[in-house]
DNA sequence: ACCAGTTCCCAACAAAGGTTAAGGATACGA
DNA sequence: TCGTATCCTTAACCTTTGTTGGGAACTGGT
């Protein structure tokens, strides 16, 4: 695979989300990036491991997840191409959760090494990483309130209009239909909800006309009435780099 | 008031967590801290403000808390003496959510400008407030599984053993009676449920004999009780430097 | 075309949690 | 010490969500 292809979207989400300047694009350029190809449910790393580098999701989608003692399992954040979803790594050495592939993916591992190199050549990278982690907390705070304050239905619009907000920063379009592959399964466990319940919002959202979650993809059928819905507000997103 | 005793539990709490050399000790000793008195429940940082400067807590405790646009409130973690609850606003421009004290506190501020200047010059302590805010983001997590996973006892219960220990790291000790100081109706916007359901479960525990949390304090009563209600396990808050 | 394994779908019932409304305790200032 | 505000407490009732168990539809492999 290509190197330009291999960071292309990370470097158009990262200079969107930060400033970057050349010597920045540069010196992200010339990481050494181990590419390898995924099943889709395959962990990447998991909980209580030690991993030597970051995962680059090139194409496909992830999630990360906590397993609880009682067997429950909770979805803490999906993630899309451009993004490392395992970034914390670097400062934080023992995993606190699990990384998995929801489709077969293709990914781009750098070595803490590589990474520790950059971010010490480079302050300003270092800066754009650590505000990445930044907004990442950010979304997982958002999550604590979709879960802990919203209804059912209004959990999963308000999930679903993130993602495609998210997707928009590297493919630059918030399109009607687009890709969620997620099981009504995963989709309880990313709302604090049990499966059938997830059936029965997911049922219910169709039949209202708001938005159809099917066969892992999302059809929105009315956008107003999906926004007013979810209530969704970008602003804790912080894609703005000035903001 | 004495710059030994504003910057005393935030050391001990950053060398506890991180590895800090002496250079970077006197260079966090040195930095310019504006201390100010607090009243209980006020706004420090609110949603949408863009602060120039981060706020110490010397001595009391702090929310962080988001306001939907239905009126439901969701506090998002407490914070304790020596933390830096925003932090994040050092490369988050805009606040996505509150900092409210929750009693008369003791507040340190720095700004902005000092901070920058100091993690330029020390790379060390730019890691070390990284892995800060790498913490934070655990805890934010970890929270996620408390409002999605657990039924409201257990969640009651995980939050106050997490609270515990976090004291812990300054106060050397994990006492059987501590202060807790928020109302059952704050209560219930940290665990997601309203306050009549937080006074049905504060009463229920009281009863089991498990813990007594009344009029701003927590009794444990049953240690392993407690302990097994929660499920607490504390390898996500990343205690020891070397994990 | 068939099979096994998922995933989706649904119904009936149970449990957890939300709502409303009201009385009682506590703290604090005048 | 009296009031006022806040907090705690409880009850009755209602809604949402969980549980159990089953069947239908789809998928990928042979």
């Amino acid at each position: 695979m290509e190197r330009e292809t291999v960071l292309a979207s990370l470097l158009r989400r990262l200079n969107t989300v930060s400033k970057l300047d050349q010597a920045d694009i540069a010196a992200i350029r010339s990481l050494p990036v181990a590419v390898r190809h995924w099943e889709g449910g395959r962990a990447i790393v998991s909980d209580g491991e030690r991993p030597t580098e970051c995962c680059l999701i090139i194409e496909g989608f992830c999630i990360r997840s906590k397993t609880t003692e009682r067997g429950g399992r909770q979805i803490l954040s999906i993630h899309i191409p451009g993004e490392i979803p395992d970034l914390q790594s670097l400062h934080l050495q023992v995993m606190d959760h699990d990384l998995i592939t929801l489709v077969p993916s293709t990914l781009g591992f750098i070595s803490h090494t590589s990474l520790r190199a950059l971010t010490h050549t480079q302050p300003n990278v270092a800066e754009v990483f650590w505000r990445d982690t930044l907004i990442d907390a950010a979304i997982f705070r958002e999550w604590i309130v979709n879960v802990g304050q919203r209804p059912a239905p209004a959990r999963l619009a308000h999930t679903v209009l993130e993602l495609r907000r998210r997707l928009a920063l590297t493919e630059r379009a918030e399109p009607a239909v687009f890709e969620f592959p997620l099981t009504q399964e995963q989709i309880g466990e990313a709302l604090g909800i049990t499966p059938v319940h997830a059936n029965r919002i997911i049922k219910q959202l169709r039949q209202d006309g708001i938005v159809d979650v099917s066969r892992g993809r999302v059809h929105v059928l009315d956008e107003t009435k999906l926004a007013e819905l979810a209530q969704f507000d970008d602003r804790y997103l912080h894609q703005d780099p000035s903001a």
